[in-house]
This record gives structure tokens, C-alpha cells and sequence, in this order.
DNA sequence: TGATTGATGAGCT
DNA sequence: GCTCATCAATCAG
């Protein structure tokens, strides 16, 4: 499978967080591939969006946020991480935060990495993504772009206009009116719907 | 099946 | 100290 390229990335955040869906999440671990396919996103604009980490200042923490697109920025939230791919030029800092997954390969593997693991449970969220791909704050910072990281992004299915569906972001306290959320029509692995 | 709630720890001020 | 881009257990119906 092909990885994309940098360019895919170095465009407006919410174009590439559309785009994103259907391509496959890869995580190498000694020398297995762990693949998820991405289902759900949520994007994070530049400058004008106050639930953006990058919102009111550059801080250590969002430093990789204004760094160069195509890395990933893990976080940790509560006691779990959350993944995001950095967008757009230097010192833009858009980013995309990839919500679910629907495990592709590698389920057994994921399986073990959660405690409660019933299929549809893997990955069907940010934090829980994470523990099942084993993405934690080490995985911060790295190249999704490039064949030798342990994490990347490759192409994947198609998925045609008409099966994306826009609604409002989830889980957040500020600018929880932006429609910025982005998820493949029917897919029984997009996280919970909101109400 | 859907809504509510408590546990939780890092990062920032 | 307070915030928070979460999760899983719990409870009501």
C-alpha cells in the first residue's frame, strides 16, 4: 500500500480531513502491520478556532502543531491520547484529528491491547484507537509520511462525496457549533452520535 | 438503548 | 488550582 505524500497534507485542514477518510492508518510493530481504516475526523482550523490546542499561544506542547505537515501530534487527554496530523504551511497550525478507525488487520493484536475487546469496541474512538494501535506520547512527532516510521498514513478505499457526512465536533466546550466533523455514511465503527 | 456521572493525569497559569 | 478534543460503568425506561 502507498503512502501518501506530503502534499496530501500541505492544503486547508478541512479539505484533508475529508480526504482522509477511507485511507489506512498503518502501525508497524516489530515488523507486523497493525491497519485501521480512518472512518470519523474532526478538524481543528488555524487561528480562528478557539477549541484548537493551537488557539492561544504556541506552547511546548502545540510546538509540532506549527511544524510541517504530514507529522502527528499525540496528546494526552484525561488518561488516554488522542492522534492528529498536522496541516497546512509552516507556522499554519491546522491540524486533523482522526476520531475512528474500522480494524482492517491485525484485530487479534488489538484485541489484546483493550480490555473489554468486542470488535466493534476496538477503535471506535479517539483515546480508544490509541490503546488499540498502541499510539502513545513516544509516537508524537513522527513523519506519517515516510515507508520507515512505525506509523503512517497509506492510501486506501475510495470513498465518494456522497457517502460523507457533516455534523458538528463531539466532546468539546468551545465552538461546538463549526460543522467541522467528517464521517463515512452507515459505518457501524464512527463513534457515538450526538444528541 | 440512551443519558448521566465519576475517575483520571498532564499541561498551563 | 483549574481545565479538558475521554472512557466505561451505571441507571432509567
Amino acid at each position: 500500500m502507498l503512502t501518501l505524500k506530503q502534499e496530501f497534507f500541505k492544503r486547508e485542514s478541512i479539505s484533508v480531513a475529508k480526504d482522509l477518510l477511507g485511507k489506512y492508518l498503518v502501525r508497524e510493530i516489530d515488523g507486523v502491520n497493525i491497519i485501521g481504516k480512518i472512518v470519523e475526523t474532526e478538524c481543528y482550523l488555524p487561528f480562528i478556532d478557539p477549541a484548537a490546542h493551537s488557539f492561544i499561544r504556541k506552547t511546548p506542547r502545540t510546538a509540532v502543531l506549527f511544524g510541517e505537515a504530514g507529522y502527528s501530534y499525540v496528546y494526552s487527554i484525561h488518561k488516554y491520547f488522542c492522534l492528529n496530523v498536522v496541516c497546512e504551511a509552516i507556522n499554519i497550525p491546522g491540524s486533523v484529528l482522526i476520531r475512528s478507525l474500522e480494524p482492517i488487520q491485525g484485530i487479534d493484536f488489538m484485541i489484546s491491547n483493550r480490555l473489554k475487546g468486542n470488535k466493534r469496541n476496538l477503535t471506535n474512538g479517539p483515546g480508544k484507537l490509541c490503546q488499540a494501535l498502541q499510539i502513545n506520547k513516544k509516537l508524537n512527532s513522527t513523519n506519517l509520511v515516510s515507508d520507515l516510521s512505525e506509523l503512517k498514513i497509506t492510501e486506501g478505499d475510495f470513498v465518494p462525496e456522497t457517502q460523507i457526512v457533516t455534523t458538528t465536533r463531539i466532546g468539546i466546550s468551545k465552538a461546538q457549533e463549526l460543522p467541522l466533523r467528517f464521517y463515512i455514511k452507515d459505518n457501524e465503527f464512527v463513534s457515538k452520535l450526538k444528541k
